[in-house]
DNA sequence: GTCAATTCACATGAAAGAGACCACGGTCTAGTG
DNA sequence: CTAGACCGTGGTCTCTTTCATGTGAATTGACGA
């Protein structure tokens, strides 16, 4: 065995390498040149260039789909501006925030503490009042003396969790400060986000927004070529793969990220094969094994009464019911509470678990109502068959069922 | 047959509670000089 | 005398429960044709 594993990985690395750098395909890379948001670039260099002269500009707000390029682009204006400014000695600091990271940025509290400890103050994770930490963080930055531009990536998360509190305590920030300023530039997914928070702190936080549209097959397409030039070696995709990924991406409302991980996975499909080259059917693979895998990873993060819940809707379809209500899915749980220990939660508890579940989109659950039967979810399974199987192991082991 | 009222089985919201974390300050304890 | 262990307190955060209110169409039953 040992020498077969030896041989294993001297054929390993004797293989030509797909890929020459893979880093180019992965999330947090920013190329040196972005194709297709020269618009966008521009217009938030414009609004960014008052802060090389000691003056505060204008807060911004970015909104578009995931995939079009904002937090890219936001990063790579915020890094070419800050080495002009340390260039010139320009007291100018940007801060990237992203708030979706759990545990770290997505409470109001956690976000202050966290720009707390990137300013170098240290404040504890929990325990201090909110108020503290805010006081804390006014002075360590007034003590900083300088002009500073906070990127919260994701900013919708944090409001949907937090509040827009927080929004209005920092755009009131400056009123406090004396020596420092700060800007914001809101980055967010959701393009409704901006109509559901209070009017003053909307006028206040998007004195300028950027719309960034989705690409479209096309402008994928040359961010592809752009990237695979960096990625691949020359040659090892065959014809046809890059226009496929990037209708794909576009079909998915022009995600960039997306195509991106695709690409990067149908190489990693190829080369665990052992080919030369990647083609269509390793695309194809890819895009099944990033949904299999997405779904492998809710459902093992998922806490305990989640998961039981699912596999109560897991039992109950495959006794070939079709029509799954709250209450049948309810009334199964109970019953697996009891089998496997757990104190069963209440029905209100079990029909949000339902409703994250359809989120999550593992489930398919409408709420229809059915007249004098009442008003109830109806649920079935969005898993693909060819996952079925693999998502009742992990749930029956994960339960100890 | 038509129409409004009724009714069901939850959905959906809001508020409050429970329990896990965490830091802080005070007190106790054991080790050191 | 001092460092470290140990507690109680006061705060946040997440997950739940409790209580209240909302909802949409099948059903019902009165009414008129």
């Amino acid at each position: 065995m040992a020498k077969e594993l030896d041989k294993f990985f001297e054929s390993y690395l004797s293989k030509k390498p797909l890929f020459k750098n893979k880093k180019a395909l992965q999330d947090q890379f920013t190329p040196e040149n972005i194709s297709h948001r020269d618009e966008q670039i521009e217009q938030m260099a414009g609004i960014l260039a008052p802060a090389l002269r000691s003056e505060k500009p204008s807060n911004i707000f970015c909104y578009g789909k995931t995939g079009t390029g904002k937090t890219v682009v936001a990063r790579y204006v915020a890094d070419q501006i800050m080495e002009t400014a340390e260039k010139r000695g320009i007291p100018l600091e940007i801060v990237y925030l992203n708030c979706k990271m759990k545990r770290v940025a997505d409470t109001e509290y956690r976000v202050i503490a966290q720009l707390c400890n990137i300013f170098g103050k240290a404040v504890p994770a929990t325990g201090l009042p909110t108020d503290e930490v805010y006081k804390s963080f006014v002075n360590t930055i007034e003590e900083k003396n300088k002009l500073i531009i906070l990127v919260l990536d994701e900013i919708d998360q944090l409001v949907e969790k937090a509040g827009d509190g927080i929004l209005y305590n920092l755009t009131r920030l400056n009123s406090e400060l004396k020596r420092s300023q700060i800007s914001i530039i809101g980055i967010s997914n959701d393009l409704v986000f901006v109509d559901n928070i209070d009017p003053r702190i909307k006028s206040s936080l998007s004195e300028e927004e950027l719309v960034f549209p989705p690409y479209n097959a096309l402008q994928l397409q040359d961010i592809l070529k752009e990237r695979v030039k960096l990625a691949f070696r020359p040659g090892v995709l065959e014809e046809g793969v890059v226009e496929k990924c990037s209708a794909y991406a576009a079909r998915e409302h022009g995600d960039a990220r997306r195509a991106l991980e695709l690409l990067r996975v149908s190489g990693e499909v190829a080369e665990r094969k052992n080919k030369l080259k990647i083609d269509i059917k390793h695309l194809d693979e890819a895009e099944e094994k990033i949904e299999r895998d997405r779904i492998v990873d809710i459902i093992t993060t998922q806490p305990k009464q989640s998961q039981l819940t699912l596999h109560s809707i897991f039992s109950l379809n495959f006794n070939g019911n079709k029509g799954l209500f709250t209450g049948d899915v309810y009334d199964i749980y109970k019953n697996n509470c009891n089998k496997c220990g757990l104190k069963p939660l209440t029905q209100r508890r079990v029909s949000d678990i339902i409703a994250e579940l359809d989120m999550l989109g593992v489930i398919n659950a409408k709420v229809i109502s059915k007249g004098r039967y009442g008003r109830t979810r109806e649920i079935s399974l969005a898993i693909p068959d060819s996952s079925v199987n693999e998502v009742k192991e992990i749930l029956l082991d994960s339960l100890n069922l």
